[in-house]
DNA sequence: CATGGGATTGACT
DNA sequence: GTCAATCCCATGC
């Protein structure tokens, strides 16, 4: 319990570039974390940013655990909640670079290139089966985890936001630097 | 109880 | 580049 607050018991900026190169397994698959967002309940981007709702109660509960909703009624998103009880924050998980069952997430999403498989929010859930049901599961128990990855230090860089509609402008978005897993799709559109 | 929005993806022009 | 698909839930009457 101590070691998930010391992962994601900070603020949520800290604990999104934390999770850069950490490990996200599910069952047989697994991928490195290279792409995150933070949402903190003061900027309105956040779903917990209208206060606490039956919706939102996970991003409000204790840190270390996975929020999960859907997205356009189609596609799941995998957060890991921050901060302290009853502050509403988390860490949305939008890309990784497969590691473990990649031919199981090629059974899932069809056949697409490796970097295809979890480049995107809606992705990567779907390469490693993460449903509605894993809302609330504590991410150092399971059946989803994050654990540490490698102990040195990489270069994450820091940029705006996807696909939201408010508070556009907050430099929240880290990606490790180069990698090719990242969706970059809209990384273009950011750059203008 | 009815309505509209949402942190996306993929298919089509 | 444009557009539809489709579920959950917050909000409003």
């Amino acid at each position: 319990m101590s070691a998930a607050v010391d992962l994601y018991g900070g603020d949520v900026c800290t604990v999104a570039r934390a999770l850069i190169g950490c490990v996200v397994r599910h069952g047989e698959t697994a991928g490195v974390i290279v792409e995150t967002e933070a949402y903190h309940q003061s900027e309105p981007a956040c779903h917990a940013y209208v206060g606490l709702t039956p919706r939102t109660q996970t991003l409000f509960g204790p840190a270390g655990v996975a929020y999960v909703y859907r997205s356009y009624g189609v596609h799941a998103m995998l957060n890991a909640v921050g901060e302290e009880e009853g502050i509403g924050a988390g860490v949305l998980i939008r890309a990784l670079e497969p590691l473990e069952g990649i031919e199981l997430m090629r059974e899932r999403r069809g056949r697409v290139r490796v970097e295809e498989l979890c480049s995107g929010p809606g992705k990567l859930t779907q390469a490693l089966g993460i449903e509605l049901a894993h809302d609330g599961c504590d991410l150092g128990i399971g059946p989803v985890t994050i654990t540490p990855g490698a102990a040195e230090p990489l270069e994450i860089a820091t940029s705006t936001r996807i696909g939201i509609t408010r508070a556009v402008e907050l430099p929240w978005r880290y990606t490790l630097a180069g990698s090719r897993f990242v969706s970059r799709r809209v990384a273009a559109l950011a750059a203008v």
